[in-house]
DNA sequence: CGTCGCATTGATATCGCTCAAATCCGGTGG
DNA sequence: CCACCGGATTTGAGCGATATCAATGCGACG
């Protein structure tokens, strides 16, 4: 069982919950943009085609993040979104949104507050991509997502999925991850990853 | 000259323009934050040091982006930002917006759209470097920001700096784009690259 | 007309990808 | 309790794409 997440309680009440079955196409790309979504457990793939068909992904939703937030701002979705993986979606329309955001602004603050840290933490993830050696992409990582004075790191899931989200294969990883633990750089405990010295 | 970027209309009012050398240090993590930022022109390099003092880049903002919009939602700077080009800057004291957030919904809706916008853009980012080749992550950005039914692309600066964005060498930018023209799958005017068929 | 930075192409080295195989581990059913 | 299974983890070998180092042409600008 993979973890789930919850709608972040500012927003819980406006949010409708449903299960998602992958395969469930939850909007495509021209549709009206009537709301915002939440991804409690699963994975969504937003993507569009180029002119040859090709499929072009422009972001991949994990647990615990919203998506298409942008739907507030734009009156039709610019993509597809798909999901690769059975899981549980909240729904929230976007005119109940606006409405909230208007009216109150505290709630306003939150939901900036919400996507402004998302906006952060997907900066941090280009510049970590940006790297060129995979040993720099972890401690990149171990550095901006760790916890503690000696950054310590624990996968949200399995290494395999961690090294999806380095850009690497798990092969390249598993090695990264050896090598460095011989030369010393970094520690494993119990799954945990601590950079040393 | 390298192109310079006004200040979002919304926002002005509130900004305080100056001037920025290369070296200038804008902010340092654990300063009270207190600014959020506006790059009209230059280059502003946000990083923070690991535990053996290696630097580790957060964010490069460019000109025409915000920067430190997290200081409205934290109170103290979490990386030091560092002029890395003369430039220009625009300020904003983050108890003005905050004030301004708080009474005018319109506003806030504006501002909301500008980072939600700026997320969007960089989420695409994060799957374009994901792609492991080269031609790929070009296919990509074309399809994503070109304008028009055959993507077309204008790289802001020079390609030197689009491969810098691409995750490459400008070497393999450049080869990679003589070969995709070779190969007929793009075609360059005047600066311009569109994706063909 | 010299200098500087961008654009371009060549030669070589290297790191990570690909294919492959062995081991470990938790869960499941007999 | 044990045999089995699927997925994660780990290590090996070889190849290929991109980084790196190098050189040249070109245009802008003083």
């Amino acid at each position: 069982m993979t973890a789930s997440f919850e709608v972040p309680g500012a927003v819980a009440a406006l949010a409708t919950r449903r299960p998602l079955v992958r395969g469930d196409v939850v909007f495509r790309a021209n549709d009206p943009a009537r709301h915002v979504y939440f991804l409690e457990q699963g994975r969504v793939v937003l993507h569009r085609f180029g002119p040859a068909g090709e499929e072009v992904v422009i972001h991949v939703a994990h647990g615990g993040e919203f998506f298409a937030e942008a739907s507030l701002h734009s009156d039709r979705y610019h993509c597809t979104a798909l999901a690769v993986a059975d899981g549980a979606l909240a729904t929230i329309a976007t005119s109940d949104l606006r409405e909230r955001l208007g009216d109150d602004p505290g709630f306003a603050m939150q939901w900036l507050a919400i996507v402004a840290r998302q906006l952060r933490k997907s900066r941090a993830r280009v510049e970590r991509l940006s790297l060129r050696s995979a040993a720099e992409r972890i401690r990149h990582l171990l550095v901006t997502e760790g916890h503690g004075p000696t950054p310590a790191y624990r996968p949200d899931g399995t290494l395999r999925e961690l090294a999806g989200e380095l850009g690497l294969t798990h092969e390249a990883l598993y090695r990264t991850l050896a090598s460095m633990e011989r030369a010393g750089q970094i520690e494993r405990q119990a799954g945990r990853i601590v950079l040393v010295r």
